[in-house]
Order: C-alpha cells, then structure tokens, then sequence
RNA sequence: GGCGCUAUCGUCUAACGGUUAGGACGGAGCCCUCUCAAGGCUUAAAUACGGGUUCGAUUCCCGUUAGCGCUACCA
C-alpha cells in the first residue's frame, strides 16, 4: 500500500514551497491509488502557534485538493518516547551530560571534535543511568559508528544513488533534555508507525535522509523510499523566507489576489517539474496523469517576483487562461464576492452582464475592481478633461461629437447594433473618423480611454446612465 | 571550514552521444481593430569555465568556479 504525507511544523503561514511539497505528494498518491496524510509535525513547543496551524489548514483547504488522514505529532509523544528508549536499550543510543551550549559561545570545534563530546560515548552503563537517576539533564544521542567506517546509501527518486561516509556524520540528537523528541526522531518514528512508503519533501532534507537511515536502521524497520524536491528560491538565489521576501511566499497572498486553485496549482507544478512535452495549462486530472519523479528537476527554481511585482509573471498569465476559459456563469459568481470585499454592490445579473466585457482583459480576479469600476459605480471618478479630445481632433470636435452622441443615445434602441450603426454613420455625416467619434464617448461614459467596447459596454450601462454621464462631460468641456 | 547537492535563453523548461539546441512566460516588431485587451505572425535571447573519453559531446568522466542545502537540545 502506497502511503505518502505531507507534515509541515505550524510555526507560520503556508509558505508556497510547502504547498508545492503538498501537491507532489498529493499527485504521487492520486496517481498512484495510495493514500495522502497530513501530519502536523508540532514538536517545537517553543515555536508553534495556532494561528499558523489555522493559516495552514486554511491554506490547504483552499487548494482543494483533501488528503486521507490526519495526524499531530504532539499527540504521539508516548510513541517516540518508546522508540527513543528502544534505541537506547539496543546500545544505538547513549545519554550525553554534556550542557547545552550557551549561544554566542559558538566556536568553529574543528577536526573531529563536532562530531561528537569527548568522553559521553564512553560512559558506563552504570555511571549513565547513576547519573540519570540522579536528576543530572541528558541528551541522548545517536551513536554513529566510529570504529568502522561506513557509507550509508540510498536510492533517491530523484536526485539517484546518494551516499555518505560515517565519518562525516555527528552524533544527533534524539531527545532533548527536557525529554521532548527532536524532529528526526519524532519524524522517522511517525514515519515508521504510520507505514509511510514514500517521503517526498525538500532537498533541504536530503542530507538529513542519511541520520533517519541510520534512526531506521536501529528502529529495525524497513526505510521508506525517498524522493526529494529541488527548492523554491527567490530570484536572488536564496531560499524563501518570510522574513526576507514577505508576504510574497505565502498562498493567502496568492488566493486574496484572485488566483484560481487550479492555476496556482498548475504554476507551482511546473516549477521543477515538466511533463517533458509541450504542454503548459494543465488540469488536475492531466497532472495526476502525468506526474512522475521522472520528470522532476534537480535544481532549483527560482520564483521570479520583484518588488513592483509581487506575482511570477508566468504564474499570472496561467491564471488568466483559466479566467478566458471559464464559463461566464462561473466567472460571474466568483467575481461577485471580489467586488463586495471592495465595497462595492452589483447584483448577480449585472455581474453576468459584465462578465463577458472583461473576461479578457482581467488576469486576475482582483483585476475586476479597476478594470470595470465604472460599471460599479453611480458616480464617475474624476478624469482629465483632455482625455475628452479626440486624436487629430480639438475641444470643438469633442463638443460636437458629445453633443450629437446624446441626441442619438436618446432615441437609439440601446442594444450593440443599433448603438454600433447609428454612431457610424454619425462619424461619417460629421466627416470624422470612427475612432474620433468613439474616444470621446468612450471617456465621457467610462471615465478613462482604455476601457472595454464602447457598444456593449453601453448596453449594460445603460441609457440613463450614459445620457447623464455625456452631459457631464459636455459640462465639463464647456466649463 | 567540513560534508552533500546543483549548473541550457532574463525566468520556467525540452533535447536521456549525432537537432539550424525546441517550447512557454516576459521583451521587441508587425497584423487585426472603436481604445484596451484577446488572438495571429515575426524576432532578439542559452548549453558557466577548463580538461579528458569518443568518429562525434548540452548529454559521460575529472577539475575549477558559482549557487544552494546540512553541519542546533529548529523543522
């Protein structure tokens, strides 16, 4: 049975490397039949808040993608306490006295002397447990071989054949002094208890892989097979961290922008991943389909944001090929609740009506509140006046055109031909070109040059509106 | 410092010894067009460096350089 698991430590928001970490494991299961399982991996007391546990499973939730079970490492402490002891009684393990360093005092302990404190791996078993039992704090530590000098190895799914000498690995700790599990032992016994087959996470921890080779190995149980991901690195190189880049690496940011799961999922997929074809808008189904370690990357990717531009311009344009794919039905009713958060109200049919006017022309569904605020608002914001004057045209073309553009406006019939036919001919009776004739109509009813067609764009304003919207132009230019 | 990993256009990537080194985003230009978009077409842009192996290296090996990671009683 093929089981995988995700399991981030709450001591922040979902950062986008972690949901990407979701998403492989998550494709790995699907693709495969096994079974995906979220574990909480909270055993840094110190460090864990519930309002990053919250911001996690919030984040998730939003991908949409589920998973199978679920765990919290912190409700599993008997369990690594009795692998602990397990490792210690088979003599892997032993109690290290040694004080805990007192920050600062950080020196380089060069040679071999990191690898282990002189004199704590000697220690009888009778003076150990004397001084156990008699309150002294201990560590205990891993004991890596030292007489013979070993390779550990693996076969990783991605990065292939790894391996490292003994010799190069320091006695890590498995309990701390106040007894609480270290994330090593903490996440090989859960690892081991919930049958886990496959571990797929960062290359952060491909050097870690080693120590819990060698945690399974005194656990006596079978090591899963591991497969890990090349990071997300910010364009500077470095790895991404909130601290340095912001709320940028978080996926709140990018759901509150008005990405579509599907896209977010779909840009993070590709990032260190190809389907070794052409494709690059892909489904969920097609990604499942599609996914293998086979095509994962080795090296990292970088996540190209500035600070002008928060959003990876390739993560943007994905996200507006959703959009023009969606049904306007769809996109309508996601973009009403956009709209309402920026305090503005449209009923459900205006917002269908206005659906198609923007399909194109919005990337991200946050984009509806600039691109169509004039159909959201009684009143136009103000605008440069000059923007009223045509190309090659002066404030008395302006006028003239404004002037002629009520009178017809008021006895059209206000649908996109007959608006499109009486406004043409219009043009061609002034003597005027047809994009003289619309620019100052277009900026006297939208607000601005750059807007949607002026024809459909009318027809859903609305001829009351743009009747009285044209005499406020016509009044500006006047005064 | 030690150990590990990595290295193709600005970015994401394809090419698993033989290609004019392909695609996408972004950029530039053109077309379409009532503006803006969308769409179509064109274009600039890469194998880090040095040695090998080979008839032939982006591809295999070694070295250099650079970047990243681990080196905690964090995960």
């Amino acid at each position: 049975m093929l089981r995988v698991r995700f399991a981030p430590s709450p001591t922040g928001f979902l950062h986008i490397g972690s949901a990407r970490t979701f998403i492989f494991n998550w494709l790995y299961a699907r693709r495969n039949g096994g079974t995906m399982i979220l574990r909480i991996d909270d055993t840094d007391i110190e460090r864990n808040t519930q309002a990053s546990l919250d911001s996690i499973v919030e984040g998730l939730n939003w991908l949409d993608l589920g998973w199978d079970e679920q765990y919290r490492q912190s409700e599993r402490l008997a369990l690594h306490k009795q692998v602990a002891e397990a490792i210690f009684q088979k003599g892997w393990a032993y109690h290290d006295f040694t004080p805990a360093e007192t920050e600062e005092g950080e020196k380089p302990r060069l040679g071999a002397a990191w690898l282990f404190h002189a004199g704590m791996r000697e220690l009888s078993h009778e003076e150990s447990d004397r001084r156990a039992a008699a309150g002294e704090p201990f560590v205990l530590r891993y004991r890596v071989p030292r007489d013979i000098v070993e390779d550990v190895r693996f076969t990783d799914g991605v990065y292939g054949e790894q391996s490292k000498s003994t010799a190069d690995i320091e006695d890590f700790a498995l309990l701390r002094s106040d007894g609480t599990p270290t994330y090593h032992l903490a996440s090989c016994a859960d690892d081991a208890d919930l049958r886990i087959s496959h571990i797929i996470r960062g290359q952060d921890h491909l050097t870690n892989t080693f120590k819990h080779i060698l945690i399974f190995r005194a656990a006596e149980v079978a090591a899963p097979e591991f497969a890990h991901l090349p990071l997300l690195v910010a364009p500077d190189g470095t790895k991404l961290s909130k601290r340095r880049h912001g709320p940028v690496v978080s996926v709140t940011t990018y759901r509150d922008a008005g990405f579509l799961p599907d896209a977010f999922i779909n840009f993070l997929c590709l990032l260190g991943w190809s389907p070794k074809d052409d494709r690059e808008k892909m489904s969920r189904q097609d990604l499942i389909d599609a996914f293998s370690f086979e095509g994962i990357n080795k090296s990292n990717a970088v996540v190209n944001f500035t600070e002008t531009d928060p959003f990876d311009p390739k993560a943007v344009w994905l996200n507006s090929q959703y959009i023009h794919a969606m049904p306007l039905e769809e996109l309508a009713q996601k973009l009403l609740p956009v709209v309402c958060a920026s305090g503005f109200s449209v009923d459900p049919s205006k917002m269908l009506a206005i659906a198609p006017l923007i399909q194109e022309r919005i990337k991200l569904l946050g984009d509806v509140v600039t691109v169509a605020d004039f159909f959201l608002v009684d009143e136009l914001p103000g605008y440069d006046t000059a923007e009223l004057i045509p190309q090659k045209g002066d404030l008395a073309t302006a006028l003239k055109v404004l002037e002629r553009a009520r009178e017809i406006l008021a006895k059209t019939e206000f649908n996109h031909q007959s608006l499109e036919e009486a406004l043409r001919a219009e043009a061609g009776r002034l003597g005027i070109k047809a994009g003289q004739m619309f620019q100052p109509i277009r900026v006297a009813v939208c607000g601005r040059k750059n807007a949607p067609p002026l024809f459909e764009t009318m027809a859903v304003l609305g001829r009351d509106t743009c009747l009285r919207r044209i005499d406020q132009a016509i009044q500006k230019l006047q005064s």
